[in-house]
DNA sequence: TGACATTAGTACTAATACAAACTAAAATAG
DNA sequence: CTATTTTAGTTTGTATTAGTACTAATGTCA
């Protein structure tokens, strides 16, 4: 312990190991989200804006981007992709000029209200093969793991 | 139990804690590990090429891409830049023709020597604050999650 | 040996991703 | 009230990403 890191020995810190098993779970978990959602012609970030919209009056876009993660200049672009395929409108709101309103079409809404329970049903049958104690600890150890960020 | 799934109670769905600990915290991480690679000139992907070559005599493309995770198309640009940059270098491969060897330059083993470890020390600042028993117990549940996918 | 499949890398396209610069509108300090 | 700052969204530039098509080289099998 207390050995200094060298470019020889870099490679041997056990904690690369959970860095190695973070980055691989997300990968293969974002994969099989994506396969899911391209089979009903959107990529991810489209379908969690329109997950986002779903159930609600229509949200700005800073409020799309904290709840999707994405940010601001990439939003753009993904709204403009949804506008052209007709399931999104931009909104120009009134009491505030700063800011856009983007909500469902009728057609967006009918995409939500088809994809949704169905995609969320194609992750759960993946996530009910861990037990519901694997799935509380996973959660508390991910916490944790953000934390530290 | 067995509710029907719907897209008014989808979003209800308890595993959905976990997909979003998941996707946060591994965000969070690379991030992290993108700011302290562009610290030093690199992207995320160049840094993973440079430390897949470390400590080798050359890869080629398809080692490169087992070891990253990245894939070939993505990794001719990562290899073109990276080159450009004169940090690595293509060798034509005398037995097989159909594969390029990628070796670190002079340039590119210093920048391993110095960037490695420096960076693995970054990171370790950050998982250092993880018990011993939360790092393992993080990895096994990690790799259950990704044994389902 | 010759048709056929496989493998390795490149070229191309569409869509992100993120940072920085930019514009318009709103909030605020003095 | 006005100069300054902040906020919201767009634009631009560079890099990544996945997928598909393509070429060259190798392997396989009858």
């Amino acid at each position: 312990m207390g050995t200094k890191i060298t470019y020889k020995n870099a490679a041997n810190q056990d904690f690369l190991a959970v860095v190695r098993a973070l980055v691989r779970a997300y990968q293969d978990f974002a994969a099989y989200d994506a396969a899911g959602h391209r089979a009903a012609g959107l990529t991810s970030p489209q379908a969690d804006v329109l997950f986002a919209l779903g159930n609600t009056r229509g949200l700005t876009f800073r409020e799309i981007g904290e709840k999707t993660l994405i940010t601001k200049g990439t939003l753009t672009g993904v709204i403009d992709r949804l506008e052209y395929k007709r399931l999104v409108q931009r909104v120009p709101n009134l009491t505030d000029k700063r800011c856009t309103l983007v909500r469902l079409t009728g057609k967006g809404t009918q995409a939500f209200q088809e994809h949704f329970p169905r995609h969320i049903a194609y992750l759960k049958t993946r996530f009910d093969q861990l037990s519901p104690s694997d799935k509380r600890t996973a959660m508390r150890l991910l916490q944790k793991i953000r934390a530290v960020f």
